[in-house]
DNA sequence: CTGGATCCTCAACGATACTG
DNA sequence: CAGTATCGTTGAGGATCCAG
């Protein structure tokens, strides 16, 4: 048996011989926020070897996940995108995100924000869409160096990499942030405490919140502020 | 950046740095079924190194997902159980097994069906269970060597390892038991081909059949067959 | 400058043997 | 039964180099 494969007639083995690979769930997420040159690709995943980025993107062109289109404009570049099987693993890493988020309490030591990262987390916090605004509310999110520009209209969220162009309102925070979409950190704590910075209608901030929904497990094993993190509980000497 | 850590604040990072290690999602698959013991998981996972399965195992109980215990009876066994947390991965597992079984056409040479794999893909296909019968019927399945054992009744379905002690239908069938489920494959061709062999009941066939669903991909990569096996396309030269 | 390929090192995986 | 120990092989990580 050729490591990759595990000689089993089953979807979850299938599925994992096809994406069980190191780094391959994180340039599936990148690749499904938007089609991305090989460049984006390795900027957005930060400690990813060439060589690796390189092969993995050939393994799912041959597995028929990505498609390699050689733009040939006068900027030749190489653009790889989701193809339709590769689109339906949507639901799946949703799930698995939904997963890891619910156990994703503080960030880790010089653990990052990517655009890509930050765009799908919205879109899955939104995925259940329970409560957008009627009105059309336009915002900007900036997590670090990444950026999402969040739109609502008729009760639809839709979320896309970059600053909005005129947003009503712009979010600065830090990976806090992740509190006030499971609703633990309010929002004015969050605000007074400098965890998040507005800009502009400060009133559009609620329905912003109430938008998104991505709760924590309720199983954490330990206590549960367990992510290896020795800053305090939750006194916020930050 | 340790290998396995990916140095991204995101869930779906969180995730992949979890269940994203060789064998891991097979392991949970098996633990989700019930409570097994390491040499039950070692036969389960043909091909697995026994230190590969130690130190997955090790992991998932460091990480909070399984836990070990040491069976202080008579026979002095090891015990490995899904912890509730490691219970939420479900319907990220489910979500990947239907996507994989989606592209999943033909069995590969040498690939087996074990008996976690077909309780697995039966409770995921019965997972909508959206016609299961209101009587009460039992049935037992055999692909190769493992066996489930399915019983119906109020129109819930439920799928344990094992055969059913007193099956009103006895259902031995080969790999191709997986174009049943997605319906591609009518039953009356199935029997008279020999794919499948009945043993009791026969008209309980149709109920059974009716209760899972399981479909194929609607954008399969390239031509349809294109498991890389060899075989015509649909002829059924079988 | 983009899009990799190459080379080297080392950690992880795989196969087998062996032990409490 | 439930692993650990050992060793060979493979793949990942990191740096550099190269072709268009």
């Amino acid at each position: 048996m050729r490591t990759r494969e595990y000689g089993q007639f089953c979807g979850l083995a299938r599925a994992a011989e096809a994406v069980g690979q190191r780094w391959a769930l994180l340039i599936l997420r990148d690749l499904l926020v938007g089609p991305r040159r090989y460049s984006d690709l390795a900027a957005g995943l930060p400690g990813i070897p060439t060589n690796s980025l390189a092969t993995r993107l050939k393994e799912l062109e041959q597995d028929g996940l990505v498609t390699r289109e050689i733009r040939s404009g006068h900027d030749r570049s190489v653009v790889y995108t989701v193809t339709p099987r590769g689109a339906e693993l949507a639901p799946a890493l949703d799930a698995l995100a939904r997963w890891g988020a619910a156990g994703m309490r503080t960030a880790r030591e010089n653990e990052i924000v990517t655009t890509a990262s930050l765009v799908s987390a919205l879109r899955v916090a939104a995925g259940d869409a329970r409560s957008a605004d009627q009105r059309r509310l336009t915002y900007t999110v900036t997590v670090g160096d990444a950026s999402a520009a969040v739109s609502m209209r008729d009760g639809v969220v839709q979320i896309e990499p970059g600053q909005a162009s005129a947003a009503d309102l712009v979010i600065t925070a830090g990976p806090r942030l992740r509190d006030l979409l499971a609703g633990t950190l309010d929002t004015d704590t969050a605000v007074a405490t400098g965890a998040v910075t507005l800009d502009g209608d400060t009133s559009l901030f609620a329905p912003f919140t109430a938008a998104f929904d991505m709760p924590y497990s309720t199983a954490l094993p330990d206590h549960p502020d367990a992510d290896r993190h020795p800053t305090g509980t939750r006194t916020d000497a930050n």
